[in-house]
DNA sequence: TAAGTCATGTAATCGGTTACATGATTGC
DNA sequence: GCAATCATGTAACCGATTACATGACTTA
């Protein structure tokens, strides 16, 4: 159900081809949902079908042709009713902690450089999130046009989450080092 | 490949019926993953096939009877080696945020109580997560029995993650409010 | 001519959910 | 007798991934 509403709202922004949808959804959208080329184009058929989008060719020079899809009147109704509507809890699915789960079976050094491995991916993650952040600095959050709005505030979401476990990892690896009965933290 | 797992994770702290198993994922270790039912006994079948569980059955008296599983040294052998492996980057799917993403296009006192009714579902799952908490109380972290030391950092991310949430959600209120020209918070 | 990006798809499979089904046992 | 909990499954479906396939166009 998500999907087609992601679509929806990434097209609020203006009119996108198949592939521009993929790249977002690989780059600037991607810290709150995801998809592969493979499941766009069929649910753009599908939307286009029930008349929530509006696609036409585009012809290129330089590159190949393509399709961009629009928004119909339809489309922008149906999401609007959507967004306002309750949503359940996400219940989250991470590999990562279910791992964390038998770190009492290994060796405290082992399970040590798993989360440092784990850790570093999450700054490298940070360190592009903060580069679109970047692209909002010195826009008064109170004042960012309507279009902002959303992105903005799922980028701040974003950008919560990874620091919200940089700070559990250093945690954990406090304890872990306790155990292990090695010394403070290096850096 | 998550599932097999988090069940032999769950069967080295002592053996589970499938029922059992179905209970702790609704309650102890929902906050990184979960599974139904319908899912865990092929999923036990499976695991007894390959030698990685044992399955006995149990009379009871006062209940039916059930079928326990234990971890086998192959089962432990498996966990432990996967545990220390590199993992992927979560890919958040998020169906709340996907709404936000699309915030701009609606009222901000109808984006604002949705935002409410999300954060009031989150504060319940964090009290939840609070009374688990409690039962390893008084206990040092870096002394707790290497059979809890998962249980309790998994829980602790889980706080945290809820704990990042509400502060993302006051600061999206504080941003709605003000765009609704709206005074300061109530509370 | 080869690698890289732009652009759009199909097919097979898998993990997970919804719906459905069954039966024991307890307590109201 | 009925609801609730304990206990274990099957079947149909769906969302998503992996693998496969095609072709235009650019740059080196």
């Amino acid at each position: 159900m998500s999907l087609r509403f992601a679509i929806l709202g990434l097209l609020t922004g203006g009119d996108l081809s198949g592939y521009e949808i993929t790249r977002r959804f690989e780059q600037s959208v991607g810290y709150f949902w995801h998809a592969r080329a493979q499941q766009i184009y069929p649910e753009l058929a599908r939307l286009e079908s029930e008349g929530l989008v509006a696609g036409r060719a585009v012809q290129q020079t330089g590159k190949p042709d393509k399709r961009v899809y629009a928004l119909t009147p339809r489309g922008l109704e149906e999401l609007t009713a959507w967004v306002v509507t309750p949503s359940p809890l996400t219940l989250t699915k991470d590999e990562f902690l279910v791992k964390v789960w038998s770190y009492g079976l290994v060796e405290p050094a082992a399970a040590l450089a798993a989360l440092a491995a784990h850790r570093r991916q999450q700054e490298e993650r940070l360190a592009a999130y903060r580069a679109i952040e970047a692209a909002f600095e010195g826009a008064d959050p109170a004042a960012v046009p309507p279009g902002f709005l959303g992105p903005y505030l799922t980028l701040r979401a974003g950008i919560g989450f990874v620091e919200a476990f940089l700070a559990w990892a250093g945690e954990a690896e406090r304890i872990l080092r306790a155990r292990a009965g090695l010394p403070a933290p290096p850096a």
